[in-house]
DNA sequence: TGAAATCAATAAAACGTTTCAATTCACGGT
DNA sequence: ACCGTGAATTGAAACGTTTTATTGATTTCA
């Protein structure tokens, strides 16, 4: 079997010579078919199909200047917290006849350069990213290109921009206050790359919890891993079964680790939450799923890609008259076994 | 704050009135550097980083007449199945200077439809597609306008393009098996919508195995759920509940379905696998971290995406010698706590 | 020294749309 | 009978690149 047969693709001149009309009438068809008079459209509308006519949109986005796309850029596709904020962004997207081009970076700043130089290159719409970096210099870059961009988990002020973002300072101060109303006082935060403002944040908000409530510092201390992923959490569990005490709760500052550490303490025979209690953060849907059903503090994941969308979209509408928006979300806990209902230490320290 | 300064995008003529040269020069340095000489180059390399000019795409896919991209369309972005095999075709479409545009269909034969007549208007390189029907009449129409399709999940030899799958057929057959090897005779498969070529196979094969075995028919039973996720295998998991007599196994066409049955069943007390035996596939990440670890069969999910993605590329650098070819990888059963090493059963069937 | 060969750079013609000013036509009102 | 109006259609000029044939300058070699 050999590929590629058929005509070269007709093009919109074509067309107008079958319908016997200028190819200014076939453009109408297509884009202000209420401007042209039914009997004509007919017989474009038929010539079309006839054709097999498929408009180029790389001269139509030439021409008007503006790709009927937006980029979405995410740290991990394969981390589910992600793929719902894609299906939110996707949602109103293509409600409003955008296209969504989703770009991974896996938490390198070059993949994000990279990814940003040809989504600048494609002309799209607007990108909503979730940086790679602290340093916002390659969205300022973007920004100055005149491309709209919204930041995704990300408040960011000072990036003349527009933000979606859940408050990941009280997400870590609810996990750990409810660690500590358990009564747990040798917990572990397991935390990503601290140049990613999630895992500052909810590193912030996990020591302020343990100062407001007047513990000593020591209560908490914090495991940093390369990357939010369950591989990392498995070796961060591992290394806390290591350790010569362990701690009494682990607080992940992502589900994936959450599930990392949980597959390795179960697999050791240590209980979970008797032994060890486990909360994670962003609420995936495996998080209820899990050998032990995780505790974990819930992102409104679909609400934030929606409402970001919805942003970007706004800017481009009327980018004169625009007002950067910075809207945050706020967080809830989840309790599910993994952290609650440990009976036996509900008897020893209460 | 207000959006949108700076100078109107400087296009490859400003580069070439600054830098003194041709715009035709200017595209040499852009396209075939080495011809150009050293000391020009410069000048226009400077230039354009003065302007902080950017090629504008579409202009330059009008003039070539093909994109850098490759269109991927699943089922299900949510899926880590796929968003395992989508990190494969990304790998080797950025090594070799594409861009991969993931479009989701859920399983909507309108939304497959509406992702492939926006791909091809974007004129992409090539799609890699999971069919959501059987019906490939929708890819032919691709393929009749040019485009290379690879089909994933789908040995289409009547669909004039390559194909990447697993077989699917002897998956089937494996996890049957191994439960008919465990002494199941009360199984339920719990399978997606048979439109689904996925679905199809995998019953062929659980169905062939129970005949092969001589065992009689009544020995597996079928549900067919609406969707390969986690909600519709929780529901299939409470019907399941529902029942007089709970079958002692259960197959489920995919993880997730597997996931949903098996979170069901350890909320309400029923012991994996002593009293019911579950048998996912795939074999995604979150198999292995599940409540129960998931037995589950096995597929090279980024290796799939690899191929096809070379497929696809290959195909389109020489179009008239290409002949299409069908690569067919083989599953394979990985055993974990949720199908095996039930001491009860064991001891009373054997 | 002159002709041929090589190398750099240029100018102009595409690519397939959209848009906009101009044209045609038919009709109703005075 | 004429003009003005509005609707439908047209034709040509963009949009920003790449590409090709051509020119101009320099080197090579007989």
């Amino acid at each position: 079997m050999v590929a590629n047969t058929g005509r070269p693709a007709a093009g919109i001149r074509e067309v107008a010579a079958l319908a016997k009309v200028s190819v200014g009438t076939v453009s109408n068809v297509l884009n202000r078919p209420e401007m042209v008079a039914p009997a004509t459209r007919d017989r474009v509308l038929t010539a079309i199909a006839e054709l097999g006519f498929v408009r180029n949109e790389s001269a139509r986005q030439l021409r008007t200047g503006t790709a009927r796309a937006i980029g979405l850029v995410v740290l991990d596709v394969a981390n589910p917290f992600f793929t719902d904020v894609a299906r939110g962004v996707e949602e109103v997207a293509s409600a409003a006849g955008h296209a969504v081009i989703l770009c991974n970076t896996d938490e390198s700043v070059q993949r994000e350069a990279r990814h940003l130089e040809l989504l600048a290159e494609q002309r799209v719409h607007g990108v909503l990213i979730t940086p790679a970096d602290t340093s916002l210099q390659p969205i300022l870059r973007l920004r100055r290109r005149g491309v709209s961009v919204v930041l995704l988990d990300h408040p960011a002020e000072l990036a003349d921009a527009c933000s979606v973002s859940v408050d990941d300072r009280v997400g870590g101060e609810l996990a750990i206050n409810h660690l500590l109303a358990e009564g747990h006082e040798r917990i572990v935060m397991v935390n990503g790359r601290s140049r990613l403002y999630q895992a500052r944040e909810r590193r912030a908000g996990a020591v302020g919890a343990v100062h407001k409530a007047g513990r000593p510092d020591d209560t908490l201390q914090i495991v940093e891993v390369p990357a939010f992923n369950v591989a990392c959490g498995r070796r961060a569990g591992e290394e806390l079964l290591a350790r010569t005490t362990l701690p009494t709760a682990v607080f992940c500052a992502n589900d994936l680790l959450a599930l990392g550490v949980l597959q390795v303490m179960v697999r050791a025979g240590v209980s979970v939450p008797d032994d060890i209690a486990i909360v994670g953060y962003d609420d995936i849907d495996f998080a209820a799923a899990a050998a032990v059903p995780l505790s974990s503090v819930r992102q409104p994941r679909q609400q934030i890609g929606r409402t970001a969308a919805e942003l970007v979209i706004g800017e481009t509408q009327e980018p004169d008259r625009h007002e950067h928006r910075h809207i945050v979300f706020t967080p809830e806990l989840v309790v599910r076994e993994s952290s609650s209902g440990s009976v036996r230490r509900r008897g020893i320290r209460r």
